[in-house]
DNA sequence: ACAACTATATATAAACG
DNA sequence: TCGTTTATATATAGTTG
């Protein structure tokens, strides 16, 4: 693809190494791009330059909501998918956790409350509170070294716990959602059951006598307790 | 790149829009993979098909091993690599969170324990250590009190963790119970309109036409997205 | 649906400014 | 260290089996 043809291993000089990252780069977010324009996919890159900067760049997951339900697939590939699903999360945390710990010096310095907020882990935040209450050990436990402490904690911790709450509300309005769809879907069929009997009854004597008996015991809405 | 040039926008055809994302899929994947031999990187991808697959692949994570602490990176760089890393974070949950929510069946059956850990963590976590700094205000800030502090936190979180699961469990066994049951009245529902159908089409030809159209436009079950 | 095959479009290595 | 150019290697769209 250029004037010669390269081996894929290692590039030696440092400096062509970083002129082809930049190249190569931008060739694949582009291609992501493309893949997901085309094809109408969600796709997220996460680089890691040999100089430790991050790269990311994510397209197309507005697309992901139209396709809700849309297909069937059977027991085995879900399986599948939901192990994968583990599996990829593990990947990019894999990845972000070395680029975390190879920056810790610079991660220090940013906003607590936004680590809160997006990632820090219990542990971290076990060892931030043993640290602070080191501390205010140290200040012999002087009540306005404590009153601080609180606040400190009040003021990182609220927005842990509004996001955290969040989450849980999202996490339960889905399966509230699904239910009403359900239900919906049970109404449906049960207003077209409802119909075709009706249709159904001048037409036929015996054999439709007894088919009608049989839907009338079981099918209508009034029967299934969860309908009402 | 192919025999003709392709404008980068959806492509209509259903079946090659599958065929190119394989293609392009695997082009992307090979793409990354050179990117991280040659140089020295770190690259993940996370893709969500049209159809709801999941694919991922990630190169290269050991190299970055190497480089720890190797390079001196200006503070404003920095900064915005801290940026940027929360917003790749950001955009990974968002893709991922939506597969959840379209998988939201399989996913379901999945280790329970498992999201629950995840989800709740920070709440407990936040609920304890407030309540322990209320503790210890009223203690008047006794050095014995927070030595213990942190042998209370550990033991309060783990019964507070324990309760919070166990409360959590019940209420979406619960909510799952429930759509059980919908579901299984969906397809009741659904096998009798069917078996309706099958009865009624050979009776009647103008008419029975019509509603034949009619019913299996609006009946089969297969068109309703949560029986599946 | 899936693989193999070209003809062609694209990506990019090296050169240059 | 950049951007631009150009010759060439690669990726892939459409085709075929």
């Amino acid at each position: 693809m250029g004037r010669r043809k390269v081996e894929i291993k290692r590039i030696e000089s440092k400096s062509s190494r970083q002129v082809t990252f930049c190249k190569r780069r931008n060739g694949l977010i582009e291609k992501a791009r493309q893949l997901s324009v085309l094809c109408e996919s969600s796709v997220a890159i996460l680089m890691v330059s040999s100089t430790g900067k991050l790269y990311t760049s994510s397209y197309g997951d507005r697309f992901v909501e139209k396709l809700w339900g849309s297909n069937a697939i059977d027991q085995e590939t879900l399986d599948w998918n939901g192990c994968h699903l583990f599996y990829a999360i593990f990947c990019m945390e894999k990845i972000i956790k070395r680029y975390e710990i190879q920056h810790a010096d610079e991660l220090k310095n940013l906003d607590l409350e936004e680590k809160f907020r997006k990632y820090l882990s219990y542990k971290e935040l076990v060892d931030i509170v043993q640290c602070k209450c080191e501390e205010a050990k140290v200040d012999d436990a002087s009540v306005e070294s404590l009153n601080s402490l609180e606040e400190q904690f009040k003021a990182a911790l609220s927005v842990t716990r509004a996001r955290k709450t969040q989450l849980m509300m999202e996490f339960l309005k889905n399966l509230e959602e699904k239910e009403k769809l359900l239900r919906e879907e049970n109404q449906i069929l049960a207003s077209q059951l409802t119909k075709m009997e009706k249709k159904r009854l001048p037409e036929t004597e015996g054999e439709g006598a007894m088919s009608s008996e049989n839907s009338s015991r079981n099918s209508p809405p009034e029967t299934l307790p969860l309908l009402k």
